[in-house]
DNA sequence: TAAAACTATATTGCACACAATTTAATTTCA
DNA sequence: TGAAATTAAATTGTGTGCAATATAGTTTTA
């Protein structure tokens, strides 16, 4: 009797690709959601520390969000442009970057709140999946 | 007495947030594994369809990875520089790309063959979990 | 205290991702 | 059947992500 071989390298046995997939799916949902803000799903997150934090180094919003300076930097100047940040370094310790919210950033929080419950009704899982999938994920990280 | 509000644009509060991150860390999980095959994670994906396939179209490749030409028409080509593909318009429409796996791409196969158990024992979850995890994803793809 | 080690950010280079547009080939249908 | 619609890839432009390196400031320590 032949026995089917389990196929380790076949994409529908892998956990990471539906990871991978799953994650640019959910932030492409959040694009017509961010565009009137005129947020990215990156800027988006970094204004959620700011909201809460107020004022942070690079290092500290690289520590919460996983990014390095690579993609912060960059990112960050255009915030600023767009007048939702400033950036000043530290009087005590010149190497690092202050990174304040403005009054307009802080005003765009009013904005933002809808988004969530709006992403969520396009996210097809019920509180209980959604709490047990975060665990999951948390998990990993 | 006071009441503490749910906040809904915390970032402890996020689905989204450790999707995104537990994706981009799985993936740079595999980095250390691909390298030595010369293989992005999005390449090695790519080599998963065509492994199983041995031939496909360039939209069909996107189907099954949900990625679009802007995409895979470079990576493709780079590919094909390293000699794990061949791509040539289809004789049938001219407008269809035919990527079609090497020998070399094939041989490459038995070498990537180790990747998902080690990467496995990389991930802290345990076989359950994993298709649990999965099982999520899935329903949000 | 001055060289060495360390730290924080910035820069560079490479590889995605995707929206929007373009180009070329095929199909539809008036 | 020939113009219009559709389809498949390729291209362009913008925005990440991260490894590796560079730069400048701070701390450690011989």
């Amino acid at each position: 009797m032949a026995t089917l071989k389990y196929n380790p390298l076949k994409l529908d046995n892998q956990i990471c690709f539906p990871l991978y997939a799953a994650s640019k799916e959910v932030v492409k949902r959040y694009k017509p959601f961010l565009d009137p803000l005129g947020l990215t799903y990156t800027q988006y997150i970094t204004m959620m520390v700011l909201w809460e934090h107020k004022e942070l180094t690079v290092s500290k919003i690289g520590e919460y969000l996983k990014l390095d300076t690579g993609t912060l930097t960059p990112m960050l100047k255009k915030m600023e442009t767009a007048g939702l940040v400033t950036r000043e370094r530290s009087k005590k310790d010149e190497r690092e970057m202050n990174v304040k919210i403005t009054p307009r950033g802080m005003a765009l929080r009013k904005e933002a709140l809808k988004v969530p419950e709006r992403i969520g009704s396009c996210i097809n899982l019920t509180v209980e999946e959604a709490l047990q999938l975060k665990a999951l994920l948390e998990k990993i990280i």
